[in-house]
DNA sequence: GCATGTCAAGTTGTG
DNA sequence: CACAACTTGACATGC
């Protein structure tokens, strides 16, 4: 087996900075001044991208988890725009051409998470409305880097889990080929666990993003085993890498076990995740970002080969 | 300049 | 019933 460390979205010490900016900031500009603005950052951002990949290669990083806000509320009710209305919209096309041929070349793997504000499963229409524009967004964005996944948590659970779900498996049918070959669910820390989700995955056939962190917090009786081999299932099935996000409690396993750590405590890493037959992506959820890779890297060394 | 409060969005659970 | 927790630092604002 061999382990693919991920970085989720920002450097600790590194100097690679993502900028954005604020609606109400914007407000007080004209719309040519507002997209002029949009579009330096997005150019900027994208220059950014290109060199947080470059600094995660330096660094023996093969997976990166792109920050959703990478071109400022794109898809904002007043403030949103389309690629086309920006004036560097060629320079940035081409900088993501870029990117996506750096990710290729070095094999890394990209991915966008979508936050708690993105319900596809919602019963109030506008709602899941806008949770579908922001993944069309996401999912032009994670073609145009070569980003293979785009990962959701399910939502809440209005009137029940089934109908939910039911929601959501509606809302999906509507979704474009981008969004459905990269869309996954991953389970949350209070609501939709392994189980509740494996089922939806194996019929839509998608992945099952599995978050052991969320899965020792919001628990469904199965082993840290059977969940990873419930997510292995899924992506076998898509004869693609599978994907886990793993985390620290910040205080510890007592009373709040669910805000995250700086780093890895090495004691929380499932050693099942040591014996599997298979390459997996493991996205590193510490506020110490790069350095906590390091450390758990170091943990790691003998006992498995890295990415 | 530097410190401080704000930030587009949903849902759940607490106080 | 209102608001904090999710997560989170960069930016905008105000002194």
């Amino acid at each position: 087996m061999a382990l693919r460390l991920g970085l989720c979205c920002l450097f600790a010490a590194a100097p690679v900075k993502f900028r954005r900016t604020t609606a109400t900031a914007l407000a007080r500009l004209g719309r040519d001044e507002q997209l002029a603005r949009l579009s330096s950052l997005c150019l900027e951002n994208s220059m950014t991208l290109l060199a947080a990949l470059e600094e995660c290669q330096a660094l023996g990083i093969s997976a990166f988890r792109v920050m959703s806000p990478l071109f400022p509320l794109f898809t904002h009710p007043e403030r949103g725009y389309q690629l086309g209305d920006l004036p560097d919209h060629d320079a940035i096309d081409g900088k993501l051409r870029e990117v996506a041929a750096f990710r290729r070349s070095r094999g890394m793997r990209l991915s966008f998470h979508p936050d708690q504000f993105v319900v596809l499963s919602s019963p109030r229409p506008p709602v899941a409305a806008s949770a579908a524009a922001e993944l069309e967004y996401q999912g032009v964005l994670a073609s145009l880097t070569g980003a293979d996944v785009v990962n959701l948590h399910l939502g809440g659970v209005h009137e029940g889990k089934p109908e939910s779900m039911t929601r959501f498996r509606h809302a999906f049918a509507g979704l474009t080929e981008a969004v459905k070959t990269r869309l996954t669910l991953e389970n949350d820390d209070r609501l939709y666990t392994p189980a509740d989700l494996a089922p939806l995955c194996r019929e839509l056939g998608i992945g099952l993003v599995y978050d052991v962190h969320h899965h020792r917090c919001n628990p469904d009786g199965l082993s840290v085993a059977a969940a990873t081999e419930l997510s292995l299932e899924t992506w076998r099935a898509l004869g693609r890498e599978a994907y886990f996000h793993l985390s620290s409690p910040k205080h510890g396993w007592g009373a709040k076990p669910r805000p995250h750590a700086d780093y890895i405590d090495f004691a929380d890493f499932p050693e099942e995740w040591l014996r599997l037959g298979c390459a997996v992506t493991v996205d590193v959820e510490a506020k110490a970002k790069e350095l906590a890779i390091a450390r758990l890297r170091s943990d790691l060394a003998g006992r498995c080969q890295l990415l």
